[in-house]
DNA sequence: TGAAAAAGTGAATCAGGGTTCATTTCTTCA
DNA sequence: TGAAGAAATGAACCCTGATTCACTTTTTCA
């Protein structure tokens, strides 16, 4: 046995796997899950294809791990809103108001998570990934109603509601081309946030456009 | 010159069509577009493979066409309910409960024809379909604004956030798995129902469960 | 140092379904 | 009937990109 793993190959596996990572996170920022071959990943890597099989045993799997990690942060952001105290209605909008701007700042990379077409595994974190969202969501909803600020309602299909009109007003097919200007989007998320506000009050809230 | 097409052939080349597009059209309400290949379309269409090829250029047309199809008919089923006189909160209510129920009778067809990755050729066709929704909900939405029903806001997001909410609460990730009763499900679509008209009057309408 | 084991390499292989096309069968009409 | 053209056939081909694997290079430690 003249061979052990050792603190340092250990890092340097570490370090190559966040490297391949990385590459192919900004590769889905920039083109989508459609733009990641793993010919592309390993070159833009430094790396040869057959290494990256090292790392990952598939690239199904390599997609869904770039999507845990770039999801988690975005549910994480949305989810400290949703916990800071104060009446749901601000939090509500925060919380909405959050999800759309991030969404906007990197559409390719909001498109690639909530609606590209990739594959089974990507889908089923999606699924997660979109569950978290409406749980966020729905845990506001519940407090509101507890609080008395909202009437009852069915949470869970609310929350899906909400989610569902934010993808699709904002970022899916149906959403504003991109060349549209900075400030007409925060036109239509004002629109799709008094939207979902009405939805859940029942009375008009905030701007009305 | 000893041959010139005839009606005979003609009407024969149409039937061919009209089979090949039937049975195309019930394997995507089986299976998805994802279950469309074409030596099992042709051989249950009772032909070769090859002779697909003589009515469609390709299978992205073939199923362009199917989708076309399909959705033609589930729009002008909504836009007649638009287009019928009345009030428009009721004339809305009518559009997105005939939708839910519509997709919730063929779930499979209705994932398929909103959500499902097929291809750019039926996506483009499915960019026209949503808006096609859209519109005809906007019109309903601007009438209502017209007669005072509603408050102004801004028609085509508020649209766009109602097809979002119905496809995603209904048949989207989120919907509630298939094998929920229908009781149940219909407490959903009335669920949705309320959120969407809340979201446009502004003050709540329907049951709210 | 050198043997053992892991990591890295990248060209070759594989897979799967759409598409082609040389050949066969069917229609038409003089 | 038979020549001309259209339609049908279906096995072979092709394309594309993920995956493999025999070989090379590194790393570790006695």
């Amino acid at each position: 046995m003249a061979y052990r793993a050792t603190e340092k190959t250990r890092k340097h596996k570490e370090d190559l796997q966040q490297k391949i990572l990385s590459v192919a996170r900004d590769t889905v920022a920039e083109g989508g899950f459609a733009a990641v071959h793993m010919s592309s990943i390993a070159a833009a890597a430094g790396l040869a294809t057959g290494t990256l099989y090292r790392h990952f045993p598939s690239k199904a799997e390599l997609l869904a791990e770039v999507f845990r990690r770039v999801t988690k942060r975005e549910v994480l952001v949305m989810s400290e809103i949703a916990a800071s105290g104060g009446a749901a209605a601000p939090r509500l909008t925060d919380a909405l108001e959050v999800f759309a701007r991030r969404a906007l700042q990197s559409p390719v990379l909001a498109y690639a998570l909530i609606f590209e077409p990739v594959g089974t595994l990507v889908d089923s974190e999606r699924l997660v990934f979109r569950r978290s969202y409406a749980e966020v969501l729905g845990r506001i909803i519940e407090d509101g109603i507890t609080s008395g600020e909202f009437p009852a309602q069915n949470t869970a299909v609310v929350a899906n509601c909400m989610v569902g009109a934010l993808a699709e007003a904002l970022i899916g097919p149906l959403a504003a081309d991109p060349k549209t200007t900075s400030g007409e989007r925060s036109a239509d998320i004002q629109a799709i946030v008094s939207f979902c506000l009405n939805a859940v009050t029942g009375h008009p809230q905030g701007a009305i456009t």
